[in-house]
RNA sequence: GUGGCCGUAGCUCAGUUGGUUAGAGCGCCAGGUUGUGAUCCUGGAUGUCGGGGGUUCGAAUCCCCUCGGUCACCCCA
């Protein structure tokens, strides 16, 4: 009878069925909650660009050097998927130059041709805030401050706050070549997988797992003292709000994120309860010279995603974020195979409660069962004896109590039960 | 893209050294006075054992390929 499938969610995709889903729905309540507390509004846009978009910002990138899912479409456009919600942000407010600052939050899929494991899928959804127009300090900490929030919201504990300064471009270009050139010097005793980074990614080289790299890195000449004076104040501004905010952090000098548009402030959010290699639960970090890449006026941006399959992952871990089957207010039993179940549902469909019913003729019993199933906390029985008087009968599925009213009363006494 | 492990009913799994019609629990459906949910009892449906090929008298059990999952690397949310 059941037939083989002959189709199944592509490789490192997922469905999310109820009653997970009530999970996402929450989540995206508490996101989007956080968010317009903070004066964030909510940005839509395509989930393709002219794949220049995306090459533009991160040409050297793994992200999008390798993991782009591009394709042509009929018009011969080359386009792509987007692998992550920033650039297409900025493509926008190039493109329609609202007044900043311009504080907009997102919810989105993004698409990275990868090898998929827990915590990283082909498809994956992440939330996100981006803040474009001012490069003060203080708009750091805000953004740092919206994604603490939101943590901190879901329930999770388990995570700390690491932070990098990346200081201007010309600072990072500047630290990169003398880091380079250290490297270099070094390159024979440095495993074969990380010196291939040397001459493309010199920066990289710096997170390496590899214990041997980590070893000779102690002596490594560090961004910190490669920074100018303005950076220095930046990234001191930046420390200082967070103290004032009492929101804990530690400077790890060998944060690098996977984007190379990042000047300034980088900083992670990484979870200790995960346990595997996907610990980074929310990151980001300062853009200043990226709607200039995207043929705009030299503005300054900020902002940060967050996986949302990561963390409900990590909100299992920690044992949060939990979400009950939502109750449904009435079930409808009717046997008598006529419109009763038709009528009484819409009515209180209409009356704003939540009513469910059986269909294709099912006894009772099956009726009765199908309510508890259904989480309800009110049957409304229409027989043949109740159809016959007008009447419905109201049974509480929690107390085991029964009361029969008038059919017009319905309403009313629904709601005065629910109520106490 | 590379490597390790895994793939049996909707779900979680058992299937002995390859041997007759492939099992359990849960779930699902029906019935147990033709109007009532738990528990209990009875009965029932669903699998070409991920897919393809090979070895064999015979394969869920062995070999190869492939697809998918998972873990690590790479990278990242």
């Amino acid at each position: 009878m059941v037939e083989r499938p002959d189709f199944r969610a592509p490789k490192g995709t997922q469905d999310v069925l109820p009653p997970e889903s009530a999970r996402w729905e929450a989540l995206l309540a508490v996101f989007s909650d956080v968010a317009r507390r903070f004066g964030y509004g909510l940005v839509q846009s395509p989930m393709f660009e002219d794949i220049g978009v995306f090459q533009r910002i991160g040409e050297g990138t793994d992200v999008v050097a390798k993991e782009m899912y591009d394709f042509e479409d009929k018009g011969g456009r080359a386009l792509a998927l987007r692998p992550e919600g920033t650039a297409p942000v900025a493509r926008a407010w190039v493109q329609h130059r609202p007044a900043v600052p311009w504080k907009v939050w997102y919810a989105t899929p993004a698409f990275r041709y990868e090898q998929p494991q827990a915590g990283r899928l082909r498809q994956h959804h992440q939330v996100g805030v981006e803040c474009i127009g001012s490069a003060d300090p203080h708009v750091d900490v805000e953004i740092i401050a919206l994604g603490h929030a939101y943590l901190w919201a879901l329930g999770l504990r388990q995570w700390r706050l690491v932070l990098n300064f990346m200081g201007t471009p010309a600072d990072r270009a500047a630290y990169g070549a003398i880091l380079q050139a250290w490297l270099r010097a070094r390159a024979s005793e440095i495993p074969p997988a990380d010196a291939a980074k040397i001459d493309t990614h010199p920066l990289r080289v710096l997170d390496s797992k590899d214990p041997v790299t980590a070893a000779l890195l102690v002596d490594a000449p560090r961004m910190a003292d490669h920074l100018d004076g303005a950076s220095r104040a930046h990234g001191e501004a930046v420390q200082d709000g967070l103290r004032a905010l009492g929101i804990n952090f530690e400077i790890d000098p060998s944060l690098v994120r996977g984007l190379d548009y990042y000047t300034h402030t980088l900083f992670e959010f990484q979870s200790s309860a995960l346990g595997n290699a996907q610990s980074t639960i929310l990151g980001g970090g300062r853009y200043d010279g990226l709607i200039e890449q995207l043929g705009g006026p030299a503005t300054p941006g900020i902002g940060f995603g967050s996986g949302i399959e990561r963390v409900l992952l990590t909100c299992d871990a920690e044992g949060v974020f939990d979400r009950a089957t939502p109750r449904l207010d009435c079930f409808v039993i009717d046997t008598t195979g006529g419109t009763a179940a038709v009528t009484l549902t819409q009515v209180l469909r209409q009356a704003g409660l939540s009513a469910d019913r059986s269909f294709d003729d099912r006894s009772m019993k099956a009726q009765m069962k199908a309510a508890v199933k259904a989480s309800a906390r009110l049957a409304l029985i229409v027989g043949e004896q109740e159809a016959a008087t007008g009447t419905v009968a109201v049974r509480d599925l929690d107390h085991a109590e029964q009361t029969t009213i008038d059919i017009a009363d319905v309403v009313h006494h629904v709601r005065q039960v629910l109520d106490r």
